[in-house]
RNA sequence: CGGGGCGUAGCGCAGUCUGGUAGCGCACACGGUUCGGGACCGUGGGGUCGGAGGUUCAAAUCCUCUCGCCCCGACCA
């Protein structure tokens, strides 16, 4: 892509609105805008990351089995009555008359509607398992919408959701789904913790949330470097230096770093982090309602055992941005990066300068390197404090001084580390 | 929802206390000089001062109401 044919508005200011370190540098690259609190428009490069990271959900899930469907936004209130959650979720639930005046709501999850469709589909434990999944917008009428991406009242959400046609099943999906999370969040290039965590009003009786270590997080993770014991503060029930092992375990109150580990007895840390995923043992607390049955090898009917799994790719790419930038911006792990590489022709009205890019350009896109090339008609410094702001994984600079002769220098955006090399040697660079 | 802060050009801000009819930097357009880390000079375009009502000869400025955004807390499926 050329840069001139791309919508990439940098900011040499950072709004004053702006706090968290990923929201500044997502408005000052050009990757978001905001349209009101908590909605969000996500330009060209923007939608790229974004693009990236669905893409290693949908292999990662479909890898484990999972199918990818998709639901309405827009949902009739019975579903929500039957499970008894449209009283009781109150002002956070956006909420509407169709024009025959029937009540409906914006999905902020799905658990209902894919218990219907659940419910109405299978029949037979022949059919069992099922893990059905959908990258799709949510909306929550959130309190406090904050800091950029992080917390907002429209996002996007992979959802998905297991049945099985017992308690060894479900264990299996959630393990499954498990692991696959490990995998996302690894190839993300994240740093992220596995914690144990609250059910909540999810209802059903395990849950663990993934989560990236950040000062810009909302939650607070309680890790055992000893043991690896970890949980999210609100459930981590501790014990105090000298109280070992006397852990009680309904005593559920916030933890505090030196707090002992109530497995191991060890001293306790405690993380700031941004919860990039959750998943949940629901068991039977939507299939009963709902009335999802199945019938059994002995033809008896027993409901769906069901878990649910949820990522926020936006998170990630904000988790990422906080846990990767320097002064001068973003610095993308390659995988979830807009770009691979970004060629800048430092002056693009020299001929040799333009027709080395040229060729360049070419060559990396037909080697399968996506490729960014800053073919403006702009001074060097504009170029590089853009390249840098937008965090492009790799840059191939070209300028007259090397070019005379005949090298062209490859930077690694976090290291800062420069090699020059001819122009047909930048794919072997790029390797190294 | 409680507490605090802020709304003046696309972005960052000054002007508000002490009313006199809007300004600076960046960005943008044009011309020239520049050209490896956000250049310089000149010219130019762009603002119902968030909105409504009120006080006054006169309101960005004072008063009332209202809308919006941010931060802290509560909440968070």
């Amino acid at each position: 892509m050329r840069f001139t044919n791309m919508f990439i508005p940098t900011l040499r200011e950072t709004p004053s609105d702006a706090e968290a370190v990923s929201h500044k540098l997502m408005l000052r690259a050009g990757y978001v805008r905001q349209l009101a609190a908590g909605l969000y428009m996500y330009l060209p490069l923007g939608w790229r990351v974004m693009a990236k990271i669905n893409a290693i959900l949908k292999e990662e899930m479909d890898a484990i089995g999972a199918q990818e469907i998709s639901l309405p936004v827009l949902h009739p209130a019975e579903l929500w009555q039957q499970t008894g959650r449209w009283d009781e979720i109150k002002e956070e639930m956006f909420r509407l008359k169709d024009r025959g005046g029937r009540d409906m709501c914006l999905g902020m999850t799905h658990e209902e509607v894919m218990t219907y469709l659940a419910s109405r589909e299978i029949r037979s434990y022949r059919q069992l398992p099922q893990s059905w999944y959908q990258i799709q917008t949510k909306l929550r009428d959130e309190a406090r919408p904050k800091s950029g991406i992080l917390r907002t009242r429209e996002f996007i959400m992979k959802d998905s959701y297991s049945f099985d046609a017992d308690e060894a099943g479900l264990d299996k999906s959630y393990e499954l789904h498990a692991k696959a999370y490990h995998r996302i969040f690894q190839r993300c290039g994240l740093e992220f913790y596995q914690v144990q965590s609250d059910p909540g009003m999810m209802g059903g009786k395990g849950a663990h949330e993934f989560m990236a270590p950040s000062p810009a997080g909302e939650d607070e993770a309680v890790l055992c470097v000893s043991c690896g014991y970890a949980a999210n503060v609100e459930l981590a029930g501790s014990i105090s230096p000298g109280e070992r092992f006397k852990a009680e375990p309904h005593d559920i109150h916030a933890a505090k770093t030196g707090d002992g580990c109530p497995k191991c007895g060890a001293a306790l840390k405690i993380e700031r982090c941004i919860e990039i995923g959750n998943i949940f043992k629901l068991g039977t607390k939507y299939s009963l309602p709902m009335k999802a049955f199945y019938l059994t090898e002995d033809g008896s009917e027993r409901p769906l055992i069901m878990g649910s799994y949820g990522i926020g790719p936006a998170r990630i790419a904000a988790a990422a941005i906080e846990q990767s930038h320097d002064g001068d911006g973003m610095i993308w792990p390659a995988s979830i990066a807009p770009f691979d590489a970004e060629i800048i022709p430092l002056n693009i009205k020299d001929e040799n300068t333009a027709k080395t890019a040229e060729a360049l350009y070419n060559a990396l896109n037909e080697a399968g390197i996506e490729t960014l090339m800053d073919d403006r008609d702009e001074r060097a410094g504009v170029k590089f404090k853009d390249a840098d702001l937008i965090g492009i994984p790799k840059q191939v600079i070209i300028g007259e001084r090397n070019l005379k002769e005949g090298l062209v220098e490859v930077k690694d955006r976090r290291t800062k580390e420069a090699l020059k090399v001819k122009p047909d040697e930048v794919l072997k660079a790029f390797k190294s």
